[in-house]
DNA sequence: TCTGGGGTCCTAGGACCC
DNA sequence: TCTGGGGTCCTAGGACCC
C-alpha cells in the first residue's frame, strides 16, 4: 500500500501521546503543595524579569495565562500564581523515563514504535506490516495506565489513521481550564479521528486549526478565499502551488484533506546543529560588550557540539535590537572545525556585517554540524 | 505589559558554471 | 538583432512547532 507520495502508509492506526501540563506536572510531583494551585513555569521564575511562560497549570490557564505569555503579564493576570524557573535537566530526565515506559509496551506481540517530538509528546505506532489484534482504544488505555503507573503523570491520547489525524485528535481529548479559581475540567482523555470522521469533525474549522498552519499562512490562505479546512481541501492545487510553491502548495492540500503519508519513525533524533541565544535583562549599548557576549555564547555552543563529537560547518549569529528588529548573518567555514578560538572569532567577525551602535536586546550563536557518521 | 529559547524546513535571489 | 536556460551553492529571512 502506498500513500500519495509513493511512501509506505501506516497499515494500522497511529496514536499521539501528549502529557498534561508537563512542566507544571513535574513541579507538582516535586512539591505536592502545588497541586491545585496556579503554577507558572517560565524563564528564571521571576515575573519581574524578561521571559515568557513555558507551561501554565490548568488553574493558571483559567486566568488567561498560557504558553508564550510574558511573565510580567502573567503576574498581572494571576497575582497568586506560583512562578518557577525552567529546569531543563529535570524535565528531560522525566521525559526520557516516560517514553522508555511507553516503549516497553507491546501491541499485538510486537514492541510499539515511538517517535518522540519533544519533552511531552510522541507518536506511537506499529511497523508497516504489523496488524494489531486488539482495538486501538485498548492500546490507548494501556499507554495512559503505564505512564500513570511509571511516573504518576496523566496524559491524553489521540488516535488517527495517520500522524496528522492523531495529533489533531489529541486536542479533543485534553482537559480544559475551568473558571478562575476552579481546577481543570476533565476531557475524555482519548479521542479518535479517521478518514471517515475527518470532514464531519474538521471541515468547518478554520484552516489555522491544522498542524503546520500558523497565523501567517492562514492570512495568505484567506487572501485566496480559503478559510476553512474544507475550503483548503477543495482549493485548486495549481492555485495553491502558484501561491505557496511546488512543495508547500501540495502539502497544504494534503493537510486540508487529512492526508499524511509520513510513517512513525522511531529513529533517534540527530540534531543538525546547536545554538544558544540570550535576552539580556538590560539592553547592551556598548558594542565592546556585544562582541564579548557573542564570544562567550559561541564558546558555550562549541562545548555543546563537542558533546556530540561533530565539528561545525557553518556559523550563524543572531542580533535582536531593542526595537525587536532581528537579523541573522552566517558564514560557511572553508573546513569543518571544533576549535573554540576559531569559532568564537568567526562569530565575532560576523558582527562586522550588521549595523553597530544601536542597543541590543538579544544575541545568539548557532553552529551547524557536519552530518554524523 | 512587551514580545524566551531550542529547533526544523522552505523559499528566494544572486553567484557561478556549463 | 539581444542578451539562453538549467543546476548548484551560499546566504538571509520567514514560518512554524514545542
Amino acid at each position: 500500500m502506498t500513500g500519495e507520495a509513493g511512501l509506505p502508509r501506516p497499515a494500522s492506526p497511529v496514536l499521539h501521546v501528549d502529557l498534561d501540563q508537563f512542566l507544571a506536572a513535574v513541579e507538582m510531583l516535586r512539591d505536592p503543595s502545588l497541586v491545585g494551585r496556579p503554577v507558572v513555569v517560565g524563564g528564571r521564575g521571576d515575573p519581574s524579569l524578561r521571559g515568557v511562560v513555558s507551561t501554565a497549570s490548568y488553574e493558571a490557564r483559567a486566568y488567561g495565562v498560557g504558553s508564550g505569555t510574558p511573565l510580567r503579564v502573567a503576574a498581572r493576570k494571576c497575582p497568586d500564581a506560583v512562578f518557577l524557573p525552567v529546569d531543563f535537566a529535570a524535565y528531560e530526565a522525566v521525559s526520557a523515563r516516560v517514553f522508555d515506559a511507553i516503549r516497553s509496551l507491546e501491541w499485538g506481540g510486537v514492541p510499539v514504535l515511538v517517535q518522540v517530538l519533544g519533552w511531552d509528546e510522541a507518536f506511537v505506532g506499529l511497523g508497516p506490516d504489523a496488524v494489531a489484534p486488539e482495538p486501538v482504544e485498548e492500546i490507548a488505555a494501556r499507554i495512559r495506565a503505564r505512564v500513570l503507573e511509571a511516573e504518576q503523570l496523566t496524559c491524553c491520547v489521540g488516535i488517527g489513521d495517520n500522524k496528522l489525524q492523531a495529533k489533531l485528535a489529541t486536542g479533543f481529548a485534553k482537559p480544559r481550564p475551568g473558571e478562575p479559581g476552579e481546577g481543570r475540567v476533565e476531557g475524555p482523555g482519548v479521542h479518535r479521528l479517521s478518514d471517515q470522521t475527518w470532514f464531519p469533525v474538521m471541515g468547518a474549522r478554520p484552516a489555522r486549526a491544522l498542524w503546520g498552519i500558523g497565523a501567517k499562512i492562514a492570512q495568505r490562505l484567506a487572501a485566496i478565499d480559503v478559510h476553512t479546512v474544507e475550503d483548503l481541501a477543495r482549493a485548486d492545487p495549481h492555485r495553491l502551488a502558484d501561491a505557496f510553491g511546488p512543495t508547500t502548495g501540495p502539502w497544504l492540500r494534503r493537510l486540508g484533506r487529512g492526508v499524511d503519508p509520513s510513517p512513525v519513525d522511531p529513529t533517534p533524533w540527530v540534531a543538525r546543529g546547536h545554538g544558544r541565544e540570550e535576552t539580556f535583562q538590560d539592553d547592551l549599548t556598548d558594542w565592546a560588550d556585544v562582541a564579548a557576549e557573542v564570544a562567550r555564547i559561541a564558546r558555550r555552543v562549541v562545548a555543546d557540539i563537542h558533546a556530540e563529537g561533530r565539528p561545525a560547518l557553518r556559523v550563524e549569529i543572531k542580533v535582536r535590537y531593542a526595537n525587536f528588529f532581528t537579523l541573522t548573518r552566517s558564514h560557511k567555514l572553508p573546513a569543518p572545525s571544533d576549535d573554540p578560538d576559531l569559532l568564537a572569532a568567526e562569530a565575532v567577525a560576523l558582527l562586522e556585517r550588521v549595523e553597530q551602535g544601536r542597543p541590543v536586546r538579544l544575541l545568539g550563536v548557532r553552529l551547524e554540524m557536519t552530518a554524523p557518521g
